[in-house]
DNA sequence: TACAACATTAGAGTGTAGTCTATGCTTTCA
DNA sequence: TGAAAGCATAGACTACACTCTAATGTTGTA
């Protein structure tokens, strides 16, 4: 499909996909048997990459962080070891962010008790 | 104290904590007896304030959203309703966020095994 | 009293992640 | 076949959150 299909499957921008693209994070494929135009042609993996990108990008991981699990995912660049390296970073990470966003619910929390009681 | 301890006493440079006190986040008070210099003096609820700042930093809060938790925290700017909106707003909004993270780790924890099987 | 250390403001610069505009070529369809 | 819609690239612009520099004035200490 062209960026037009992709853009509207997906609810992202041409522009941000372009953006996408330019970052390495997406890879549309040029025809070639087609030289009359340079048009890029995506796959519905790349869909899957975009909602990939989505969600990694709602929970705060940079598109540095997202190029390198999108390596890690689906192109072979990273031996096993580094993969694995880079996969327990991150889920170390997200244990950690887990952990602040409890501590503070907990804190808001119980600030909106002392505001219900007017204490504050 | 001046903005030296301040900046010694919680870690954040006194360029960040000068682009918070513009930013309107935190209030330093001059003191009305000293004609000679313009100096800032912070209290200990400053201190407070920028852990707070850091942790609400840490998990995504903006500087607009701490702006408004610390008006609805320290000043008495926001209604009690007021209040009670916006926290319950955040509250949600941090559950979702705890959510979002549950399911990247179930994700990543699944791929994690995948690429130990060899599967990827 | 010299001078290092610290204070202020204004404003420029940086990195991240888009977002938009301009220009020009290609494809599609009435 | 000609207009509308779609595609590409380059580069300018934006918002956010700092980060740094310059210019200038104040305080503390040897």
């Amino acid at each position: 499909m062209l960026i037009n299909e992709l853009s509207k499957r997906t609810g992202i921008t041409t522009h941000t996909i372009r953006f996408y693209e330019k970052s390495g994070l997406i890879k549309g494929k040029r025809d070639e048997n087609v030289k009359t135009n340079n048009y890029f042609h995506y796959d519905e993996e790349t869909i899957e990459k975009l909602e990939l990108i989505a969600d990694a990008k709602a929970i705060g991981f940079t598109i540095n962080e997202i190029e390198k699990l999108i390596d890690a995912w689906y192109n072979n660049r990273l031996s096993k070891v580094e993969k694995l390296v880079f996969l327990d970073e991150k889920l170390l990470s997200i244990e950690q962010k887990i952990n602040d966003l409890i501590e503070m619910k907990k804190l808001i929390g119980q600030f909106r008790i002392d505001v219900l009681n007017d204490e504050c």
